[in-house]
DNA sequence: TAAATAGTAAAGACCGGTCGGTATTTTTAA
DNA sequence: TTAAAAATACCGACCGGTCTTTACTATTTA
C-alpha cells in the first residue's frame, strides 16, 4: 500500500485535474484545491512547490488517463485505417462522451486558456498534439505503403486535419453538451477518411 | 464627432477585447483594463456596471468585426458552394490569419474558457455558432435544390462539421502560430466539400 | 514488548499584493 | 452653467505563497 504522503499527492492531482478542466487554470484558486482535497495550505505546499507544479503533475496524469482510453483495442489491429477510425471512436465516445473530465477535453481547454499566457505550459500541450499527429501520420504512411490510399495525398495535412476536427468537436461539445455533435463528428470523419481511399 | 463619453466607452471595449482574447476573461483584471484604457476605476465604472457588462459589449463588437470580414465578397456570389468556400477562406485567412484579435479567435477562446463557468456568457457564444451553422445549412440546402450535391446527405451534420473544423483550426493556430495549419485547413475543407458534390 | 527517537505530513497563522466594486469629490466639456 | 466624465480613496474578500508549530507514524533501541 502506498504511503500516506503518496496517497495525498494523488488526491491533490485528481481533484486539481477536475477543477482545472471545469474552472480553468487561472480561475481555480489554491484555496479551491485545498478545499477539494480536504487539506490546508501547509499540507498542500508540502507536496508541491507551486500551483504551476501541480498543473504539470496533473497534465502527466491526464495524458496517462487519455492514453488508456483512446488506444484500447488498437494495437492488435493490422489495418492502419481501421486503427485510425477506432482511435477516433475511442476519443469521441469513450473519452469525450463519457465525461472523463467534467469540463470536457482537458487538453483543448488548457491549450486555449494557456496559449499566450504561459509559454512553457502551452508548449507542453502542443508537443503532445504534435506527437499525436506524428503517430497518425505513421499509420497513414503504413496505409499508403500498402496501396490503400489515393496518390499525392499530403499525409501530414490529413493527420493534422483529423486532430483539428477532434479539437473542434471538443470545443462545441463542452459548450452544448449535445451528443449529436459527437456522433456527427465520428460520421463525418469516417466519410472524410473514406474519400482518401483508392 | 462623438461625445467624449462615447469615445471612452469605445476605447474600453476595444482594449478589453484584446485583453480578453489574449489573457482570457478571468485572467484579465479590471485593473488591466483601466491601465490599457488609460483610466481609473471611477472612470471605468461610470460606463459599465460590472466586468461582465464589459464582456457583453465586447462580444457584440467582436461579432460585428468578424461579420465585416467573413462575409466580404459573398452576397454577390450566386453559387452557394462557392459562397461557403469563400466564407471559409475569409474566416481562416482574413480573420484568423491576420490576427484581428491578438489571442486568436475571440469566440473559441471565450467559449472554452466560459463553458462550465458562466452559463449565460457561454450560451451567448454558442447561440452565435448555432446561428452560423443555420446559415451554412441554408446555403447547402440551396445547393441541394440546385442538384449540386450527392443525395442523402445530412446537411445539418455537414454545416456543423465545417464549424467544428474551423474551431479546431483556431485552437491549433493560437498555440502553434503555424500558418501551415491555416492553409492546410482550407485545403482539407475544400477537399471535403468537393466530395459532397454530385 | 515498550519506550524513545526521527522523519514525514499536515495544520494554521500570516505575508504583501490584488481582486471586483462603491461612494464621494473634483474636473471638464457641451 | 450644469450635467457628464473622471479621479481618488476606500471596501472586504481573496490571491499565491511562506513559515513555524503540531500531530502522526514508522523505525530503532533498551
Amino acid at each position: 500500500m502506498a504511503t500516506k504522503g503518496a496517497r495525498t499527492r494523488r488526491k491533490i492531482i485528481e481533484r486539481s485535474m477536475q477543477l482545472f478542466s471545469v474552472k480553468g487554470y487561472y480561475n481555480t484558486s489554491v484555496s479551491d484545491i485545498i478545499q477539494a482535497a480536504d487539506l490546508t495550505k501547509g499540507g498542500l505546499y508540502g507536496h508541491f512547490a507551486s500551483k504551476e507544479d501541480i498543473w504539470y503533475a496533473v497534465y502527466e496524469e491526464a495524458v496517462s488517463i487519455w492514453k488508456g482510453i483512446v488506444f484500447k483495442g488498437i494495437r492488435n489491429n493490422s489495418d492502419p485505417l481501421q486503427r485510425i477510425e477506432k482511435f477516433i471512436e475511442n476519443d469521441i465516445w469513450d473519452y469525450l462522451g463519457t465525461d472523463v473530465f467534467e469540463g470536457g477535453c482537458f487538453f483543448l481547454n488548457m491549450l486555449v486558456e494557456l496559449s499566450g499566457q504561459s509559454a512553457s505550459m502551452s508548449k507542453q500541450i502542443l508537443r503532445g498534439f504534435v506527437r499525436l499527429s506524428g503517430l497518425l501520420r505513421s499509420w497513414l504512411e503504413e496505409a499508403d505503403q500498402k496501396g490503400m490510399l489515393q496518390e499525392n495525398l499530403d499525409l501530414k495535412q490529413v493527420s493534422n486535419f483529423i486532430i483539428i476536427s477532434l479539437n473542434g468537436a471538443a470545443a462545441l461539445y463542452i459548450s452544448s453538451r449535445d451528443r449529436n455533435i459527437l456522433d456527427q463528428t465520428v460520421l463525418q470523419l469516417k466519410f472524410y477518411i473514406n474519400q482518401l481511399k483508392r
